[in-house]
DNA sequence: CTGAAAGCGCTTACAG
DNA sequence: CTGAAAGCGCTTACAG
């Protein structure tokens, strides 16, 4: 192993020994493999036409110098010095943590820049006003819900050219990209669960109204009720809006029913945790007398007791694609298609302690 | 306003029109300040020894252009292919989220890569294999609790060389930095703020005991008794370990004594969330019967009913300071001293509404 | 106090 | 299938 630039710096020096990791630089994988630089970087980047043979000796000594590409010259020399934004507007959802950790390993991998805004105190008009100001200094935005169910601000950044993608909602898929889950199919799984449970009577909490995402869960809700032959009671179904307190309103309402039901499905986490609490108030055991589940698989859904079975969205993973396919966006060659990219991910039912049979089955 | 090289992109091409932002660059803003690319790097930098009429040309050409430097090409070129890594283990600390942030903003600022670290499902050893190979890669690491009290963990980074910041703990101080509040002051502010509400009986949960806040604050409860001249009640104070789980069981063990306080200072949100929901299934009003006040003013502090009232802590600036405060060691030349900082930034007490005077008062 | 030159480590046309 | 050269936008010595 030579390391011709690398070795004088390991001598005493605190600072650079610091610096031995970026010592190693693709010149000298290409003397240690006997190639070009060049063919070093089609290597890297999977680029065929490469013979199999040096293909091969490139890619034993990356692995043998431990080589790891310099995020900040390959964003230089690529004049990719694409600048992607990630807009959140609502502190409170748990999720916000593995959306940052996804964009921020997406944004790592693709050597992109990525800039966090915050926007929860602005008004519908200041965003607006943000939004034409960011156009001048990004490439692409994340649109969280429910930021992305607004045609002004999707409009503010279509109309700049600055590639957009939404999370969670395809509420716009026609004009820009969007990642999400199957929320309907999804809906369909837990309320299949709770069905195959014995529960009959199962209360649903909605969502809020002007996130897409809201409808397609409640569909999932009444096609799995359908496709078991149970009939649907509008009495059952509570409107909320995702937060902790509508969920604390609606599961009052639902316990205080003539005919209660023996189980809800709160259509995110922050209001089954408040299902949850309501039960406890009124002195219900969850899930002895009341079953409780949630959706989305936030920090929410095991800080209440007992945990709940929700739907788990791997939102980090949602953030990670959606930088990929902005950067392919902002990337490709101009095109007059467009064309845009509706990215739907698994979902997976995890199940905790806050689903039995109902009493008396 | 001239874009020499700028103009010709603002035609119809879809890519490069997305490329503007990056266009103006600093021998741009050179030409329309009519001097040279090292003057504008210099006064961007705050460097002295510029002539002030030179400095003002230059930043009124930087807001005229609306110039925004290449974050890569700074990095690239001065050689700070710095690397930071911020390692999480506990991924149901609500406060992940506003590190993530803060050190996001500090290493776009500083143009330092970020690298995110999940050790927790990782044991012992498998935890300090990954520091070694960790300390391979990056040249400083921020280690929020409860990692940061590990010594193991800490000797491995500080052996290989590499910078370390401690996140809220002074446990090692003498050997790595560390970014705090004051738990011992913020406790008793609490405190003081129930007393101040005519509480005597102030029940109070410590927190994992493996945190050097964990003492910290509950030194700053006793400290306020105290100061108060009421007497120190061994009964009124049961461990926690920072989880739900344990505020429960803490909770329990409070309000089945023969007398119960008429608060509860959990010494985190988490565990007064838990504070609250013991207490709403005994039949508890809170405030009314019980005052219920936690710390951190993470999520958890707003997804119970009613809020709580908590000490902030402004963890995103903490993790911000972090970043600084690791550069500056990785970059200043190497030095004998060495010389940790220890950097203590402000708390507040943020009144909500699980407070009140205790009852018959 | 100021600037011309070299170079950071990659990638992108362009030739073979 | 492969490589030499130019260049991405900045900063760091080095000279004036």
């Amino acid at each position: 192993m030579q390391r011709s630039k690398g070795t004088h710096f390991l001598k005493s020096s605190h600072k650079v020994v610091r610096r031995k990791a970026s010592a190693i630089t693709m010149d000298d994988v290409a003397a240690h493999a006997g190639v070009s630089a060049m063919t070093v970087s089609r290597v890297i980047h999977g680029h065929a036409g490469v013979r199999e043979d040096n293909r091969a000796r490139v890619m034993r000594s990356v692995r043998d110098l431990d080589y790891r590409p310099n995020l900040a010259a390959s964003a230089l020399a690529a004049a990719q010095h694409t600048c992607i934004a990630l807009i959140y507007t609502n502190p409170s959802s748990s999720y916000l943590r593995e959306l940052l950790v996804g964009a921020l390993r997406g944004s790592t991998r693709a050597a992109a820049q990525l800039v966090i805004a915050a926007w929860d105190e602005l008004g519908a008009k200041a965003r607006r006003e943000a939004a034409r100001r960011l156009s001048g200094s990004v490439a692409g935005v994340i649109l969280p819900p429910p930021l992305c169910e607004s045609k002004a601000i999707v409009d503010e950044f279509v109309t700049a050219g600055v590639a957009v993608v939404s999370i969670a909602s395809s509420h716009f898929s026609d004009r820009i990209s969007c990642v999400r889950i199957d929320d309907r199919q999804a809906s369909h799984d837990m309320v299949s669960h709770l069905i195959a449970h014995g529960h009959t009577r199962i209360g649903y909490i909605t969502g809020d109204p002007n996130q897409t995402a809201s409808a397609h869960r409640w569909q999932g809700y009444r096609d799995a009720l359908s496709d078991a032959g149970l009939h649907y009671d509008d009495a059952l179904v509570q409107p909320g809006y995702f937060t902790y307190r509508s969920g604390l309103e609606a599961a009052d309402r639902l316990l205080t029913l003539s005919q209660p039901p023996s189980a809800i499905f709160a259509s995110n986490d922050d209001m089954a945790s408040a299902v949850v609490s309501v039960a406890h108030r009124r002195g219900l055991e969850v899930p002895g007398d009341l079953s409780v589940v949630g959706f989305d698989d936030t920090f929410a859904s095991t800080m209440v007791w007992p945990e709940l079975t929700t739907i788990h969205q791997p939102v980090a993973e949602m953030a990670d694609t959606a930088i990929d396919i902005l950067l392919r966006e902002i990337r490709r060659p101009p095109s007059p298609a467009g064309g845009t990219v509706n990215h739907v991910l698994a979902h997976r039912l995890i199940t905790r302690a806050s689903v039995s049979r109902p009493l008396g089955s």
